[in-house]
DNA sequence: CAAAGCCCTGCAATCGATTACAACATCTAG
DNA sequence: CTAGATGTTGTAATCGATTGCAGGGCTTTG
């Protein structure tokens, strides 16, 4: 025997006023007198009524939801991201959806149509590689519609964004290195086109001339963020007559790959080659050897985002082109040791 | 100059037909005829509309999304199963709303209250934890509600259910093993009162029994499935007089953990003691040594519960207790070799 | 040729909230 | 004492789709 879901009706019959009365006591409490509200409070103790999101989304014209567009949802980075903009989303009555970059296209997944569709307000764009052009020729321009980038971000930031110091972290991670005594200081890229790959490359050939080192071109490696790409630069590394003493890769998975495979060549991390990572996910404090990182605040990169979004949501859009920068910190572990006599 | 969002009545409009047709061609084309249809598709064409979900969510009832419930979004292991989840209702016009276990309680993001407020129309629990007779008491019986466990469930399995054969994947281990030559085999056991961790633990025990070897109860260590977890146990292990030659872990990041301590303690894997894991999620291969253990469809799990739990959303509900159990397989790497000669 | 059946279409009600507007009561100030 | 301000409440329109129902046209059948 199914009982039926109250509507806001069964409250205002409960309390003995209008449902318009309801409404207000629910949303604008100081809109309404304090026995109105005692009474509407009570019959929805009463009834159990939970809103309809369906009639108050169509009603208000907004979904109270996010959507987030993540590049890959089973690498352990933007998940942690996703569970920072939950935490923010979620208490503020505002749902979290979330796509995969690779469904765009399918169906009604498309993600303009997402918006159009009323299913979500607003995006957080976690895939740097996204057109978010993809997104304006819907309704309103692109500066209207609420979108904020995180982590990664298009080069020419069409939209509000919040990142980590991806310059400043290449140059701790050299600074690192060099402190430690190393001056060939090797480095493997991240995907072609990324902007956190040209970031971090820029980043790390001025802390290198910055501190009086030359930069070795053979010594910078093209990879990716991925597991896989560590392991094939770890190949090329092998076969160079001349070897860097220190590698700075640019993700940690990068540099797992890169460790594992040398190890399984007979090679000794940091003995042989110091390694440093960008990114510290959990594993690497236990990886062997621990990783030396270069630490983001990831659960903080999706809190901001979120706020950010919301924010503009809700029309406080502040300035344009805002573009804060979280800091990111040195973690030494045991990757890392001064170079062996040479 | 913001365009507006086209509505039904645009296309309707603009195609000379009424709504209804409109409506019609577009969920029902057989029930229209050509011509109509062919009108109402230029239409839709030329004005770019795309139908609004909270309307229609309204109209008919129902949310077309689904909830995940997650216990720990920041976890790599069940990011996968988003992703397959993701994979499966996408297409089929359905959103993934995910929230954390966590979250419950907090306003009107209680789980009830999800489905109450009509943003979901169901939801896939991997949270074996959460207390699904909180989702009873709202609007239908339990057995009503639309609700399919994943990977983790509740000891009682109130729900149908996806899951993988634990206890096989632990006799699996301990073939492995026994094969190698061990015979003092220990176990880390997952956190108290998680199902995987008693399902997998009976495995353990049953395997050893049935292939002849008497259990050392000291052998078995209270564990959790995290990093952490494994990290003291290899200070057990350390500790211990007589110890196991073999260990078979609860999950990947127990061993990661297990090995990591093991390992700056000074001892060797699998040279000290071998180690099996549980998962084989996407980092075990990478590890040094590289990790053998137990591998899990992950995606497949994913996709499999949303599959079940759109059928019971359309109403398909096959019998109650459906109960899938998917296929693990052992994955041998470097992490487990011939006991030393004692 | 008429009756019955089928196909297609449009009208209008409906889902459940929010909110513009108006009505009324009460209070304040002149 | 009265005009105007202020505060509270209810009535009813509204959001944009879906769908029950009825009607018109066409086909089939006796």
């Amino acid at each position: 025997m199914a009982t039926e879901v109250p509507t806001i009706q069964d409250v205002a019959r409960v309390a003995g006023v209008s449902t318009a009365t309801v409404s207000r006591a629910l949303s604008n409490p100081e809109r309404v007198s304090d026995s109105a509200r005692r009474k509407v409070l009570e019959a929805v103790e009463k009834t159990g009524y939970v809103v309809n999101e369906a009639a108050r989304n169509l009603r208000q014209q907004r979904a109270n939801a996010i959507g987030v567009i993540a590049p890959d949802l089973s690498n352990p980075f933007f998940s942690s991201i996703i569970a920072g903009i939950e935490q923010i989303a979620g208490p503020n009555g505002f749902g979290v959806l979330v796509t995969e970059s690779s469904m765009t296209g399918q169906g009604a997944f498309d993600h303009a149509s997402l918006l159009a569709s009323a299913r979500v307000d607003g995006f957080v764009v976690l895939d740097g590689q996204m057109d978010l052009s993809r997104l304006r020729n819907r309704s309103k321009g692109l500066t209207q519609v609420p979108v904020v980038s995180a982590c990664e971000y298009p080069a020419d930031m069409p939209a509000p964004s919040v990142t980590v110091d991806n310059a400043g972290g290449a140059e701790k991670a050299v600074r690192h290195l060099v402190d430690l005594g190393h001056t060939k200081i090797g480095h493997i890229t991240g995907p072609r086109g990324n902007i956190l790959t040209t970031t971090r490359l820029e980043g790390f050939r001025e802390a290198l001339q910055s501190m009086g080192l030359t930069v070795r071109e053979d010594f910078i490696l093209p990879g990716d963020f991925n597991l896989e790409a560590g392991k094939l630069a770890a190949e090329i590394w092998r076969t160079m007559e001349d070897r860097p003493t220190a590698m700075f890769c640019a993700s940690d998975q990068q540099a797992f790959g890169f460790i594992s495979q040398l190890s399984r060549q007979g090679f000794r991390v940091p003995e042989d080659v110091s390694v440093i990572g960008f990114d510290d996910i959990e594993v690497s404090g236990f990886f062997v050897p621990a990783l030396t990182t270069i630490s983001q605040p990831r659960l903080e990169l999706g809190r901001m985002a979120a706020r950010m979004l919301l924010d503009r949501i809700n029309g406080q859009s502040h300035r344009e082109g805002l573009h804060p920068q979280l800091d990111v910190t040195l973690v030494v572990r045991d990757s890392t040791a001064a170079p062996d006599a040479a």
